[in-house]
DNA sequence: TTCCTACGATTTTTT
DNA sequence: ATCGTAGGAA
């Protein structure tokens, strides 16, 4: 056993500080590569060092299973525990625990099986389709982002305000989705958070017993907590338990899906924290780029306020680079990782990072083109795969038979006969009968109604699969399921579907290992859902990863979001141009321009040696060619902190590319940058959200709020700056 | 039932 | 440009 001393070397006072706490609530304000996790598991360790608490008197809250996997790694490298069985985990791993072990006060079946967003989108767009409801007039997509956006207020259908015909339609829509998927026994992920929230609240004694239990709860990235987390946690922190609630405002980068840094300042008053501890040494990168970091960052308002700050030398200038194009920009990046890859820097250490996904297709190309290694981030997850979803949803109907939305997944996939005829009458029955698919499905059958072979084999399918399930292993399941149902037999002889065959054999792969981990796992019998359904919450709360882990050698590519919380050799921050970064969308929204510089403050800070921003005077985006200017992001870093690799803009000619015109002057072709306010004879008041058209046929966008968003030709538009 | 074409959308993303 | 989806034709 390491001793208390050698648990605490190596902090810094500020960190000392903060592991060291009191069993007090304290809000700890950890800048980006001020050591965040060690100091969330060494206080961890701590604690159970020091048997303050025992490992089954703590939580430990993350939002990604990576994160909670990473901080279970360290904590058992400081401490020789067994970490199984500790409440460490994600929102809705934890939520989901609790409802499995109180499933009956939750009004939850057992089995219960989790939506993910796309299982969800297709239960809303059922459900829809019931009510006869317009998908023009509601987009399926937009009834989802409502419902969800409930839920994480923690609001009820019959707690939501309707002002009009439109949010009355929602609230319907939402409430007989409810109803929906309480008959079908399912939860998407809000509903598990929502649900679990409901159910502290509603349930005295199993408040208490939370309550009493976890004396310590500790939260990391609180800055993206949104309400309904937040209010989780007051709940479970009751009155006198303590949270070390461990975030970050300036990288606060999820507004857009419900985050609300407010969590952090609603905490120190609900929770009346004296202290805030900020860690703002930084242990990544040279102040170069912090300064550059900081600098950026400071034209943010509402800020709790923080600088990071290295003993580490100045180290290299930030790279400024202004392409004409963005064959130009990906060219020279290729040229820029070649020469950083002769210099010995591992590929692996170096990250393209861009602000939008699409920005990777030119940059694939060169990379492609140039024989250097990469690998993309983003995209399907392995779970989310159709072919896997497909045998998945076998599985679930093994599970739960009630489950419609696995059950029309694959109905009629492989194809065995049952058309949307035979469906809608499957469907008009259940809905008689106010019961499931299988359940109209098996009625159909038992009444030995004419015409429905197809389904008859079908519900034959089911059953026999079920009766196979008896005495084997979950790897055997998987194993029949994708042979009785026909998927590998149909996969084999698609040509293209080599990929999808090799993707079934991974999840029987994924299966017994999945049982072979979880024979240690049994602990707690209270919560012992059987292994099938285990391994369905598994696949669903744990997709597979996004984010970037042990580099093979290859290039590191992904958007800003996914580099949070990385570091790199070398860093390229491709495409910092107005418009895109920050995105133009952003204008639209409140606070919007804030976040963007938040992102570009957690882009900047993920780099420790060298830092490439480079913009282009053009580029190609949805077909048509847009002309940029230089992002405003950077002018806000020092000019004595950068180097510009190419003389600046004026009178470039570009020796590289002599078949183009450069484009005009950035200063005559764009008096005004996005964002920029205006004033407009007729219309008012507004700010500029983009550019149309070329250069000497130049139009603006302009959102005059009340007005509109019209669309201005430059020449005529007089527009006055405001 | 399957295949093809036309249309529309296209910031960021975890669970 | 390009991708996914929805709806119609073979």
């Amino acid at each position: 056993m390491q001793s208390e001393i050698d648990l605490l070397q190596g902090l810094n006072d500020k960190q000392l500080q903060a592991v060291t706490l009191p069993h007090i609530s304290a809000l700890i304000l950890a800048g980006a590569g001020s050591g965040k996790t060690r100091v969330l598991t060494t206080r961890i360790a701590w604690l159970i060092q020091t048997s303050q608490t025992s490992p089954m008197g703590l939580m430990a809250v993350t939002f990604t299973n990576k994160a909670a996997k990473e901080m279970l790694t360290r904590l058992t490298s400081m401490l020789p525990i067994n970490t199984r069985g500790m409440w460490a985990g994600t929102f809705h791993g934890l939520c989901n625990r609790m409802l499995r072990a109180h499933y009956r006060e939750a009004g939850l079946p057992s089995t219960f099986q989790i939506l993910d967003t796309a299982d969800q989108l297709s239960a809303i767009k059922r459900v829809m389709k019931v009510m006869n409801v317009d998908d023009e007039k509601y987009p399926p997509k937009q009834a989802m982002g409502y419902i969800n956006g409930c839920k994480e207020e923690g609001l009820r259908a019959d707690a939501v305000d309707a002002y009009d015909g439109h949010s009355q339609k929602l609230r319907e829509i939402y409430a007989a989705y409810d109803q929906q998927c309480n008959r079908d026994g399912v939860a998407d992920f809000a509903e598990l958070l929502l649900r679990c929230y409901e159910l502290l609240q509603r349930e005295p004694h199993i408040r208490a017993h939370y309550q009493q239990r976890f004396q310590y709860i500790l939260v990391d990235e609180f800055q993206d907590t949104n309400r309904l987390q937040y209010l989780w946690l007051k709940l479970l922190g009751g009155a006198h338990n303590s949270i070390f609630a461990v975030g970050d405002d300036d990288q606060s980068i999820y507004a857009f899906r419900g985050a609300r840094v407010g969590n952090m300042s609603d905490f120190q008053r609900d929770f009346k924290v004296e202290n805030i501890v900020k860690l703002e040494e930084n242990y990544r990168s040279h102040s170069n780029i912090l300064d550059a970091a900081n600098a950026i960052i400071t034209n943010n308002t509402n800020r709790l306020g923080k600088n990071l700050w290295t003993s580490a030398g100045k180290g290299e200038p930030i790279r400024i680079y202004e392409a004409y194009n963005d064959t130009d920009e990906s060219q020279f990046i290729v040229d820029e990782v070649n020469m950083l890859q002769n210099e010995g820097v591992p590929l692996s250490d170096i990250a393209l990072l861009y602000r939008s996904n699409a920005q990777s297709r030119i940059l694939e190309h060169s990379l492609f083109s140039a024989n250097i290694p990469y690998r993309v981030y983003g995209g399907l997850r392995f779970f989310e795969r159709a072919e896997v979803k497909h045998a998945l949803a076998y599985i679930r109907l093994i599970a739960n038979a009630n489950d419609d939305t696995a059950l029309l997944r694959i109905i009629n996939f492989p194809p065995r006969g049952i058309g949307a005829r035979g469906l809608e009458q499957l469907q008009e029955g259940a809905r008689q009968n106010d019961c499931s698919l299988w359940q109209a499905a098996t009625n159909k059958v038992g009444e030995g109604m004419l015409g429905s072979k197809g389904l008859e084999g079908f519900v034959g399918l089911i059953r026999h699969m079920i009766d196979q399930t008896y005495g084997i292993t979950l790897g055997e399941v998987a194993e029949m399921v994708i042979n009785l149902s026909g998927l590998m037999a149909h996969y084999q002889n698609d040509k293209e579907g080599e990929d999808r065959v090799e993707n079934l054999q991974e999840l029987v792969t994924a299966a017994v290992a999945f049982s072979k981990q979880d024979l240690g796992n049994h602990h707690n019998m209270e919560e012992d859902a059987d292994l099938m359904t285990q391994f369905l919450n598994h696949a669903s709360l744990e997709a597979g990863d996004h984010q970037a882990d042990v580099g093979h050698e290859a290039l590191q590519l992904m958007t800003v979001h996914a580099a949070k919380g990385l570091e790199f050799h070398s860093v390229f921050i491709g495409g910092v141009e107005e418009g895109l970064f920050p995105h133009e969308q952003a204008a639209y929204e409140n606070g919007g321009l804030e976040e963007e510089r938040r992102l570009m403050y957690v882009a900047v800070t993920r780099a420790r040696q060298r830092l490439y921003l480079s913009y282009a005077q053009s580029r190609m985006l949805h077909g048509q060619v847009r002309y940029g200017i230089a992002s405003r992001f950077i002018d806000e870093i020092p000019e004595d902190l950068t180097k510009r690799l190419n003389s600046k803009p004026a009178a470039k000619t570009y020796a590289t590319g002599g078949q183009y015109t450069p484009a005009k002057s950035t200063q005559s072709s764009y008096p005004f940058k996005i964002g920029q306010g205006v004033r407009h004879g007729k219309f008012g008041e507004g700010v500029i959200v983009s550019y149309e058209g070329n250069a000497s046929d130049l139009a603006v966008k302009v959102n005059f709020g009340s007005a509109g968003l019209k669309t201005l030709m430059l020449e005529y538009a007089k527009l006055e700056k405001i």
